[in-house]
Parts: C-alpha cells; sequence; structure tokens
DNA sequence: GGATGATTCAAACGAGCGTTTGAATCGGAC
DNA sequence: GTCCGATTCAAACGCTCGTTTGAATCATCC
C-alpha cells in the first residue's frame, strides 16, 4: 500500500497554470467534480465518469481525497471557505463603518450577496458552476452533506444573526430565524437555477440574464419581506377556513 | 410474461382501507416511495429497500409501475395533481369575488399556499412527508424529475402569473417571473426544510412548529416581498465596487 | 546512479443495482 | 370444478458501482 495518508500526497508538485489538461491531479479532479457534481447530483455522478473527464486514472480519487464523500467535501470546502470567510470581513467593515449604531438591513444583505456574486463572475474560481452546486448541496437529503454544510455555514450565519436582530429590532429572534431561512432558500434556490427558470419560461432568451441583474433583482425583494411587519402586528391569516 | 401493460393491472380489487399493511399493493408501494424518497433522495433509495419496506416482492414495482422512474413520477403526481387542480379553482373562486377588480396579492397568494398546508395537514394524503419530497424533487438535476414537475407546474403557474400581474400592475411582466422564482424558491426550500433549519439552531425543539405556523411567517415576507419596488425606482445597488 | 518515497496505473474485488423471467398462486366467471 | 387473466414470487441476469491491490513509473536527494 502506498502511504496514502502519511503525508499531504500533493506536495511534490509545484506550480499550477489554469491550463485545463496540464493542471495538479488533484486540481483536475476537484474541477471535473464541480461541474459534473452540479450536472447530475453526488449520487449520479460516478467515479468512473468523473475520472474520465479529468484525464486521470480512477484510483486517484481515493488515492487523494481517500473516498468519493470526501472528494465531496472537498470540492464545496474549497470555495466556500474562503467565501464564508469574505462574508464575515465584509459584515465587519460594514459594521465598522456604523460606527456603534446598527448597520442597515440592506448593507449587510449585500454583505452576505455581494461574494457569492464575485465567486460568481470569477471564472478562475468555478464561476457560476459552483454556485449551483451549492444550490443543490442544500437541498441534498444525504446526511454527511447537510451536517458538512450546517459546520461550515454555522459561524456565518450566528454572525449576520446577530447584525440583522440589532438591524431589525422589531423581530424576535425566533421570527428572525425564519425570514434568514425564507432568504436562504430563496437564494439557494435561485443560484441552483438556469434551467428552473423555464418553468416560468418568457425569459428572453437571447438576454443575458447574468448572475449580476439576478441579484439585483432578488435583493430589492430580500430586503422588502425581511422589513415586512412581523406576524403579531398584522390580523392573522386565515388559512384553511371551510369553503 | 404477464401482461404487464395491457390492461390497469389493479383493477381487481376493490376497496382500500387506510390501514398500512392490507392496503393495496400499488398504494403500499407508494406510500413507501414517498417516505423512502423523501428521506434519501430518488438515486440513493433502492428498489429492494423501498419493496421491503413496503412488504411486496421485489417485481411488484416493475410490474405495476413498468421503472423506478415512472415509479417515480407516480408518487408525485398523486398529489400533486389534485393540488394544482385546487390551486386553480382557489385562484378562480379569488377572482370570481374580486368581481372584475384585481384580485389582491395577498389572496391570491393564499390562494397558492392553502392547498400546499391543506395537504401537509391531511396525514391520509402523506402529511407534509410529500411536501419535503417535493421541494426536493425541485431541486434535482436529473432531467426527468426537471421535465415532469414543469409539465405539471406549467398550467398553475401560468394563470398565477396572470393574476399577480393584474394585482401588481407596477411590475414587469419579466420582474414578477423572478419575483415568482423566488417564491416558488422559499416556498420549496421551506418545506423540504426541517432539518435544515438546524441550520440557524435555537427553534425551541418542544415548540410544535407545525406547517400552519411555517406558512403564517412565510405569507407576509413573500407578500412583502412581491410589493417591493421594483428594480428602477431605487437607486442601482452598488454590487462589487472596489474596496 | 542507486535508494527512497510519492504518484500513477491496469486489474480485480465484492457488493448492490434495476430489471427480467417463468413458474406458482390467486380469485372470479362460467 | 375448471378455466383464465391478474398478481405474486424466488431466482437469476447483466451491469456498474466505490474501493483495494501490488506492481510500474516518476522525481528528488545523497
Amino acid at each position: 500500500m502506498a502511504g496514502r495518508l502519511t503525508s499531504s500526497p500533493g506536495a511534490a508538485r509545484k506550480s499550477a497554470q489554469p491550463d485545463p489538461t496540464s493542471a495538479d491531479t488533484k486540481t483536475r479532479i476537484l474541477d471535473a467534480a464541480e461541474q459534473l457534481f452540479m450536472e447530475h447530483g453526488f449520487e449520479a455522478t460516478s467515479l468512473r465518469q468523473l475520472t474520465t473527464a479529468a484525464s486521470v486514472n480512477l484510483a486517484a480519487v481515493n488515492y487523494h481525497f481517500g473516498s468519493k464523500e470526501e472528494l465531496f467535501q472537498a470540492v464545496l470546502t474549497r470555495r466556500l471557505d474562503p467565501m464564508n470567510q469574505e462574508r464575515i470581513e465584509l459584515l465587519q467593515k460594514v459594521e465598522r463603518e456604523a460606527q456603534g449604531k446598527p448597520a442597515s438591513c440592506e448593507k449587510i444583505l449585500f454583505a452576505m450577496l455581494i461574494p457569492a456574486l464575485r465567486l460568481a463572475r470569477d471564472e478562475r474560481r468555478g464561476g457560476s458552476n459552483f454556485l449551483r452546486l451549492l444550490g443543490r448541496a442544500y437541498a441534498d437529503p444525504a446526511p454527511f452533506i447537510r451536517h458538512f454544510l450546517s459546520e461550515q455555514y454555522a459561524e456565518m450565519i450566528g454572525r449576520y444573526k446577530e447584525a440583522f436582530l440589532r438591524a431589525l429590532p422589531q423581530l424576535s429572534r425566533q421570527e428572525l430565524t425564519w425570514r434568514l431561512h425564507f432568504v436562504m432558500g430563496a437564494l439557494s434556490y435561485t443560484l441552483a437555477g438556469t434551467d428552473a427558470l423555464k418553468l416560468f419560461a418568457q425569459v428572453a432568451p437571447g438576454e443575458k440574464e447574468n448572475d449580476e441583474l439576478l441579484l439585483q433583482r432578488l435583493a430589492p425583494f430580500l430586503v422588502a419581506g425581511l422589513k415586512a411587519p412581523p406576524l403579531g402586528d398584522t390580523r392573522k391569516l386565515e388559512l384553511v377556513s371551510g369553503d
């Protein structure tokens, strides 16, 4: 048996150009996995098609990552870690600029959206492919994916919740928890979308509906939802009354 | 070979009680499939565990439904068809009561949510299990699922879009298309949720956060988002400016 | 230039998959 | 009581899966 976990295996190589075929084996696997997991999902992507697409040997995945599951986590962590770190830093900057006063709801939300948008526009970091993968991972029932994501998101979400609580003092902590849930839902569903959009059709096909325009439409929707009067302030909804 | 597709195979039986083990074979398969597809997703659910859970023979799925994919569609269609039909009827009722004037945004939205809520509360129709399955199906990349869902939803969504257009004349058709997309995102993500909620934790564990309360929180959020001023009315968001 | 450890490779492993088969069984009609 | 189509059943088919193995290759240092 080769020394699979004795030391970080990829330590021998030196540089990595953005050339698709000449890159590091590890990187080639990650790139192909990002693409294929996004297109077909985790379960429906086989290591054989993945390693073929990456032009590496079948055994390379288990050698470099240990297992298919660990590969999936590596694919996510490569982009998610820096993105969430950037979100935290941006939030800190927003709060610094507010000088003790609560930052505005809009600015907090933008601090959350901007790193996602930057990532989507950066082809060197997977472009919008990765965000679509992330949106789908969010809805995946596999327990290891759910546990992994909740760990990756816990700190970032916690910090944003505190910031929103100060910006929206009329909301109880519980009410805000729900609304952040809705925000993440609309966001991840939208990012995962593209073809789901065809449900609603009529988006002019020639028009470049790029990610920036998308978030420009999403932001006002979410800000208005976050600022809506909480449940108790309006009359109770009459749901499920008799016909 | 038995006459697999010569006539509707289940036509010999007569009555079906809600007893879990004494029901129709077809029904037992559908019930088990609903549960397992919800828990593990389509790909990760094997016909062997499914037929074992339903206490039927392995071959019964192919005999009664033809294939695993067709079974999945049958699981969806059993609940989705009536629910979307109810949504359409409820919308017609709302528009009738408005007597020519555009119906209010709230009422249109409620007409969409109420059938989902009714289904969620009806244990005989799968309760909230099915809605969770539906939320996950919405994010599934498998093409046959996406095509199937877009067909199932096309008419309902189209009618609601026209109604919302009248209720929200300040929105362009394109803007509304996006907002309905966000609405469906928040809705399906929320319905698929349950354990995703633990991302945000702190929802008191003893408290019965049932589906009614959930939609009571979701509705004001969505209404506010739908009514938000469209993009052009506010200053352009300054995304991705330099630091 | 031989030793050493990291990496790649072809091949195989055992398991589980969706589906098919053909016989056994059932239940009502005649 | 016999027939017949509908249904159930145990067994197998062919295939693909993720993973493992042990030898071959490569790069590096002494």
